[in-house]
DNA sequence: TTGTACGCGTTATCAG
DNA sequence: CTGATAACGCGTACAA
């Protein structure tokens, strides 16, 4: 089919391969190899010197495939993301890949696209590259991702989202700590009618984490009421009243705590839609820290995720555990921020 | 050094091979082989029915590691990003990611951080992996990538940036286009002095060519002026002052063109900070659509990319040419879209 | 139609 | 210290 001459510099593309390498060295292949994985077994001087020549002279570098073919092991992380689009998965998955990349891993992104059936798919494919092992960011759905990583046996890391009993490491942020902070500096500007907005919390257990510790929150204050709405997508007319109904009933002693980033912004629009001010005629704290926060009326205070030290603390666990260290599963939990603005300050601007 | 049983189901993680389905279907390994490969080449039904059980039973998948190998290919789409944070760049990246999906291949991503000097790495590493082409949304680095791309004769597809000279198929906004938009409805909404607010234009074409469209445009509206400004990352100072003589020079006949997300966060930051009212005291409109765009003072207006038809696009692009159709390199431009909100209204809100 | 044998690029083992 | 060889999992001429 393809006729006529290759596509761009006229030579073949043909790899460099450890054989090239070896008959230009004048050795054999195996001293080629040796050269790069066993350099305790000294090689002569004079052999090491002409490999090396000939390393740099083709610009050889070994097969990534073929060492894992016969290796078994790849130097590969497989991490697998609910959603890219969401802002605080990318950027754990930046923190990630550097941790990965001082530890000289390499990290496979894949992406659910929030489909949770790939999942299993999603960690099957990684597998077949050989990934040495998992961080996973993803749903439990159905506990099949779970049954999978178990199966193939390799170490994982679960990031914000616990699997029922899956005995892996764990790395999140402290929800409950968090959820106290806010509801505490919420209670101190004298807000006493407290909703709480979460996506619907299905199996999440951020999710699950955070709207119990805010019930338990509201108990342990003794004169604030706190009541929970789950928002869904379309569901944008049901916030609004949900948040009329809370201003009406308390007038400026009503605050709002988002769960999240996507909720933040359908209470932002509620909220501005009904013209209601941030701050003088309601308050608010939302999960995860925005770059547009300051932008929306007096500012949007925010409990900020350490996502950075996050993802690479999730890249370190599982490296060391690669490195044959088999301690128990762990649990990390690390504080939030509060970043402090407008709309959590009554009677501010 | 590992001392005790294997971490959690005792099995051990043994890979099941081809050969494992031949034996249990008690054939050849040629023939599951040819199950998978050669459907053509009729199996005898029986035989045909035994090996399916067989793969079935075994949850047997081949290893694309020694496809690769073997084949020289790896229906794996090396895609590479100058930086996942930027919304615009995951955004195609997702389009990018279904069209792949639904031509059988799979996207291995490779994030820059933003660090140029990382692109040559990154497409060396991925073309170890045997990807088939590459889809590149990054800097054009002393034209080290272009080389490198070159060098490996595998096709490559340029996502908004143009490198140099580099012989490859190019899809983008229609930068021209937009910009005309974009000046065209602040002309007609009486705004008469515009400054272009742009970071850093370097080596980025798409920066290039919207400045250059951006000066064609004013030229060719009579009685317009039109400056350009560079803001760089620490430079919100310069930016205000810059806004700041802006407004005071022309009062509300003053509009800002922002260059990108990035430089809307800052200009929006800088206007809100100077209690400027978007739309009455000062225009707007940004480059790419923002989730936020609405929450800000009356709105900000925005040019919409179509970022997942640019990834669509960009991935099919590929994929035909890998299928051997050899035509010129291409180039495809798709319209923006103009979501008008009240920051490009006079009088307004 | 099916099986045998070899090679893809590497590395580990075992001689030398 | 170095070289030949087998094997990793797979696909494909070639032979049967």
């Amino acid at each position: 089919m393809r006729s006529d001459t290759p596509p761009a510099a006229g030579a073949a593309p043909a790899r460099v391969t450890i054989a090239d390498v070896a008959r230009e060295a004048g050795v054999s292949k195996a001293t080629v190899s040796r050269f790069f994985n066993h350099r305790e077994a000294l090689l002569t001087p004079d052999i090491a010197a002409r490999v090396e020549a000939a390393i740099a002279a083709l610009d050889y570098r070994p097969s990534p495939m073929a060492q894992a073919l016969k290796r078994g092991t790849s130097r590969l992380i497989g991490m697998v993301v609910a959603d890219v689009t969401n802002p605080y998965s990318v950027a754990v998955l930046r923190g990630a890949e550097k941790a990965c990349k001082d530890a000289g891993y390499l990290v496979m992104l894949f992406n659910l696209g929030n489909e949770p059936e790939r999942e299993r798919e999603a960690i099957a494919t990684l597998s077949s590259y050989q990934v040495d092992g998992f961080i996973l960011n993803t749903f439990d759905h159905g506990g099949k991702g779970r049954a999978e990583v178990e199966r193939l046996g390799k170490p994982a890391v679960l990031v914000d989202r616990r699997h029922g009993r899956m005995s892996a490491d764990f790395v999140s942020l402290d929800n409950a700590g968090a959820v106290e902070m806010a509801v505490a500096h919420l209670v101190d500007a004298g807000y006493r009618d407290l909703l709480y907005v979460t996506e619907p919390v299905r199996n999440v257990s951020s999710r699950l984490d955070r709207q119990a510790a805010f019930h338990a929150c509201v108990q342990s204050h003794g004169d604030v009421r706190g009541d929970v709405f789950e928002s869904v997508e379309d569901g944008a007319d049901a916030l609004e009243q949900a948040i009329a109904a809370l201003h009406g009933r308390s007038g400026s002693r009503a605050a709002i705590l988002s769960g999240n980033a996507v909720v933040t912004l359908r209470c932002a629009t509620a909220v501005m839609r009904q013209a209601l001010r941030f701050g003088v005629d309601i308050g608010f704290i939302g999960f995860d820290e925005l770059d547009w926060a300051p932008l929306v009326g007096p500012g949007l205070t925010t409990i900020a995720q350490p996502t950075d030290a996050l993802g690479r603390l999730a890249a370190r666990c599982l490296v060391e555990r690669l490195q044959g260290s088999p301690s128990p599963p762990r649990q990390i939990l690390l504080s939030g921020e509060l970043i402090v603005r407008g709309s959590s300050q009554r009677g501010a601007a």
